[in-house]
DNA sequence: CATGAATGAGACTTCATTCAT
DNA sequence: TATGAATGAAGTCTCATTCAT
């Protein structure tokens, strides 16, 4: 009758099977309620397993955490570092790396929203050697400057005003309803981007 | 006749200035390793206080939390709707808005940060007719687009794109140091923000 | 009707009582059961005590029963180092050291079993700085060699067979039922020491 | 048909051997660290084995902890008797316990700990009925005392002190560094123990 | 009002044991 | 027989809150 009832309770007996479910489940729950406020046993029955089972995949729950967030940040610096660099010229590159964000948000908003919108601890634990969308998206509005591309001013500022532009838009998604999917709103964001930059 | 009436009483007896000293504590944990992560603990040693002492004033660490977040953000949402209501135009209006989150975030940037920067369980208690920096700021662009101040388009998106510039700037302030004071980038992030919105 | 339904409950206040009580029963159930074979719900039961007070106390299992250890163990070595320094000759030493040993054990068997007779983790953290019984007896039996008031032999092997048959006998009144006080059985021992070092 | 029956098996076939890896190994690390201290997992990952392997082997951690113990400690008493038996006059018996217990420890260090040595839960799961070398030893003492060899006291109390001069030596052989081999002390043993029942 | 020892629910984690493969 | 992922009871510890003083 339930949804319950007909649901098959096999064993998992795949590691990677498991450990994958106990990340997206966690990442979900991270994002929903923080990490500090997801507890183990929330996130067990989350994710179909026993307490005890997260601790074979897992040092605990902040390395879980950790992991989720290094590994998901580093590999999104490095895909928009890759992808700036198949681009020519400044605005170029800033509107590629920006339908970057915007597609990342469409495809997987729960991972953005992890990575790029909550507070968390883990943003301490970045060293600065660690690749990141933020120095990347920096590096390539330097770049910018140099080549008289872009009005020079303080690089530090116009990295975090365009940032602002579009990792807002992603929260107004998220918490005021906005509809349309954000890549459908990349074009407008890069206009704004552009004339922010042109001051 | 006991030792306590006869003991010379030192302690604290103006019960406003220990509430006060707690919420500036709290503010300030709250803001550097979050909600979750203050203990009430932490809190009665940073303030000076003894552990039972907080529940003289606050039902408990989460009235406290959102007293503290509820009062001064309505207050300061009040604050900017009074001052958007002295100013006459869209650009102007917008101006006095960004110097007056500048302001802000220079005079409190632990308050500012706990109001504005900081990713609440709070916001979600929030209901929509409770007054909001945010909505005040979507009502002037929407009032300067019906006047034709300001070119028609979404504007969610639009106060999405003006805020997150402004906001941003802050968050770099804080965490990639940023050395101006705010109110001192208040007539670039104005000049920004009206490009913005000249799409 | 029980002895259950006559006590009295009073939430202790006296910290130093609280702790006082721990240890008592902490010592017990140690030597009782062993330290890893005692939980804190064990303890906490047995004190009469919430577990979480155990926090209050100490930092942990590990910490009170190395505090319980540690300071005990070092208090019964300076007891035995004052008392050897009163008397003259290795045989009055020997002799009211080993009247020190069954006074200890006659008067707290409890804790005497957890310093001398119960293999501990503890033992390993001891530094060869720490006070000790067994270096104290070992001092006066070398300083009797030294002195010619003891056959020359390998001081280590002289200490182990004196303390052995001590510490045997403590281990034989608790196990196998030896009926007299330890005390009553000091000079029988006493005798067998000088003997095992006239050798 | 299946991958499975296809595989070469180069898995353990002989029971037998991986029985005997499984107790070597558990032996060492209940004397390292004690049973309790001592995990499945350390067991297996010491002994080369999956975790689940030792039940193919043993009831669980506690039957193995106790068959160990069980049938070492009653091998060595019968071992002990059937010694005893062979030599005339308790002192002849004596030395020849003494020696052999010397032989025990030089031999296998770790099993003598872990039968001898070792506070034990163990010990009390012991009945009456069961062989045990401080009983053969026991039994010598009193027939000496009873045949006139040995001068009569509480024969308890021999017992103690005579076991405990032999123990404690093999304790600070293995605590103290102790460097000659046991054996190589056991005639001092032996002179000892005589001394001390020539009370 | 202030204190801080005590509480106890509940968090995180460990680990002996099971069982599908 | 061997494996090792999964289990879940039970352990250690934290911490918001209470309350006698």
């Amino acid at each position: 009758m339930s949804e319950q009832s007909l649901s098959i309770d096999i064993v998992m007996r795949d590691g990677a099977l498991t450990k994958d479910k106990i990340q997206q489940t966690a990442l979900r729950l991270f994002v929903e309620k923080g990490i500090t406020g997801t507890t183990i046993r929330d996130l067990a029955a989350a994710a179909g397993i026993a307490e005890g089972t997260l601790y074979r995949h897992f040092d605990g729950k902040d390395q879980l955490a950790w992991e989720l967030f290094f590994e998901n940040f580093t590999a999104f610096a490095l895909e928009l570092d890759r992808l700036q660099e198949r681009h020519h010229g400044a605005r170029a590159k800033l509107e590629a790396m920006i339908h970057q964000f915007c597609a990342f948000f469409d495809r997987d908003p729960v991972l953005f929203s992890y990575l790029l919108l909550a507070q968390h601890e883990q943003f301490r634990k970045l060293t600065p050697e660690t690749p990141s969308p933020v120095r990347v998206l920096r590096r390539v509005i330097e770049g910018g400057m140099e080549r008289r591309e872009i009005p020079v001013m303080d690089a530090k500022v116009a990295t975090a005003m365009v940032l602002g532009l579009v990792l807002q838009a992603a929260v107004f998604k998220v918490y005021e309803g906005i509809d349309q999917s954000l890549s459908s709103l990349a074009p407008t964001l890069c206009d704004a981007s552009w004339r922010v930059l042109s001051g």
